[in-house]
RNA sequence: GUGGUUGUAGCUCAGUUGGUUAGAGCACCGGAUUGUGGUUCCGGGGGCCGUGGGUUCAAAUCCCAUCAUCCACCCCA
């Protein structure tokens, strides 16, 4: 049997985790900074919790678990009869794998609620997964880095994303454009055009301006059953140019009709005003196209992507006020953002942006001579570990080439030998493997040897 | 879900109009070198040519199917 992995997933080796650590740990700093505590939620939900949250085409992506033993009698064999295949599968399946954070996060926070202290700050780093096609960034399990902050409608919680945003893509070394926008001015544009049951489509359809233009646009809101008249209507926004204060003022003035669209010119002007008094590394950009999003984004929504290479977002998030609706708590307005830790891997990998990140591996390798000789360098590794250094000692008396071949691939800087005569001595032989310089010195000198690397 | 790309050694890839025993580089193993690696030199092991079927005297090569892969669309991180 050939070995083989499932359709978009990947093993990760000792070097790409690393790199991985790296960055969840820059992300996991910064959320601590900002007051968030960890979550960590089961890999499988009930499907009941997960589907219905992220549209037709999410509840299509959704990985199900076949239920096992007796329980596959509750399978609605009618509907396999007529090939109606998704009901027939539906039948089989009372869980899913989880398909984001954010539901699991709702879920877990109204079966806690009397125990949260909110506003409840969250962050979590899991893996999701999605059926989707893999292609370029896109796989059927990836990691999320999600922060949530649940209880509050204050636009300083949208303000503090901003921010983890800014901080961790600057310490990431990353050159990034923050693209701001509000669903409140988005359904307010569907309302001044009269269209405001065509909400989702005119939405998905501006999304894609910078992909296929002003005209492309035009073609899919016709495809999608949207008149001339509002067309034309739509235009005028779209054509919005200049600053972030700009664009609000145009905003403001063309939404005066719309009571929601009126809200979200208010919420984006006390957002952007508050971020005004920050100085950000990294550029926040109010974008009226920006419309993506999961189904229940209501107000602020973010979207991330690297100014230096060619990737989807590696960023979103937004805000959802009904979220834990769903589940039976009402009144719970929460935010969130979200990074997408393998986009972020494979942008700062062709970006060359992990080279000065140090590797951590073994320090020091004790070569085996066998023998007496051994037993004396196990005696001396255990006292270098205790000096807190990554150290091993080549199992095997194996021939030296060897042992000196493992050194060069595992990239351990230092070599000991400890045979015979640096027995009798009561030394060790430490060598630099990279200037290839060795000398006889006592355990203690090779220990400050060793850390001062 | 739709469309396309590519499947040959552990990895990256050659392989002519179908024609002997399918190659190279890197990696691996052994030797030159029994207490010193990276460089060099010599030697060696490794392949159901993705899988199944078909055409042919003859298939890695042509045809069909299937699986996998990467890319684009859709959607998204």
């Amino acid at each position: 049997m050939k070995p083989s992995i499932p359709q978009g997933t990947r093993d990760f080796g000792a070097e790409e985790l690393q790199k991985r650590y790296y960055i969840t740990n820059v992300i996991r700093t910064v959320y601590e900074k900002y007051g968030f505590q960890p979550l960590e939620t089961p890999t499988m939900e009930n499907l009941s919790t997960l589907t219905g949250k992220y549209g037709d085409e999410g509840d299509q992506l959704l990985f199900r678990i076949m239920n096992q033993g007796r329980k596959v009698e509750k399978a609605n064999l009618k509907a396999f009869g007529e090939k109606n295949f998704g009901k027939f599968v539906s039948s089989l399946c009372d869980r899913g794998l989880r398909y984001d954070l954010t539901v699991p996060f709702a879920r877990y926070v109204v079966m806690n609620q009397h125990n949260l202290a909110f506003p409840y700050k969250r962050y979590q780093i899991q893996p999701v997964w999605r059926g989707d096609r893999p292609q370029k960034g896109r796989y059927r399990e990836f990691y999320q880095c999600d922060a949530d902050v649940i209880g509050s409608e204050s636009l300083l919680n949208e303000v503090e994303l901003t921010q983890i945003l800014d901080d961790v893509y600057t310490q990431l070394g990353l050159n990034v454009e923050i693209r701001v926008n509000n669903r409140k001015v988005l359904i307010g544009i569907a309302e001044i055009i009269g269209a405001a049951d065509q909400f989702m489509n005119i939405t998905i359809a501006i999304d894609k301006l910078d992909k296929i233009g002003i005209e492309g646009v035009s073609k899919e809101l016709v495809n999608r059953g949207i008149s001339e008249e509002a067309i034309e209507k739509i235009k005028l926004f779209l054509d919005t140019t200049g600053s972030n204060a700009d664009k609000i003022a145009v905003l403001e003035r063309e939404l005066a009709d719309s009571e929601t669209g009126k809200k979200g010119v208010e919420e984006l002007k006390t957002f952007f005003g508050y971020l005004n008094k920050l100085e950000l590394q990294q550029e926040v950009k109010l974008d009226i196209t920006l419309a993506r999003g999961l189904n229940y984004y209501t107000g602020t929504i973010y979207e991330v992507k690297s100014k230096d290479a060619q990737m989807g977002s590696i960023s979103g998030g937004g805000r959802y006020d009904d979220l834990t609706g769903n589940f039976g708590l009402k009144g719970m307005s929460g935010v969130g953002i979200s990074f997408g830790l393998d986009r972020i891997y494979d942008v700062m990998e062709e970006l060359g942006l992990f080279e000065n990140i140090a590797t951590n591996t073994t320090k020091v390798l004790f070569i085996n001579f066998g023998g007496e000789s051994e037993d004396y360098a196990f005696q001396l590794l255990q006292k270098i570990r205790q000096a807190n250094i990554a150290a091993e000692l080549y199992p095997d008396a194996a021939k030296m080439k060897k042992q000196m071949k493992y050194a060069n691939a595992k990239n351990i800087p230092f070599v000991v030998f400890v045979g015979a005569e640096e027995m009798q001595a009561g030394s060790l032989k430490l060598k630099d493997m990279e200037s290839g310089e060795q000398q006889s010195m006592s355990l203690e000198e090779a220990v400050n040897k060793c850390l001062s690397v």
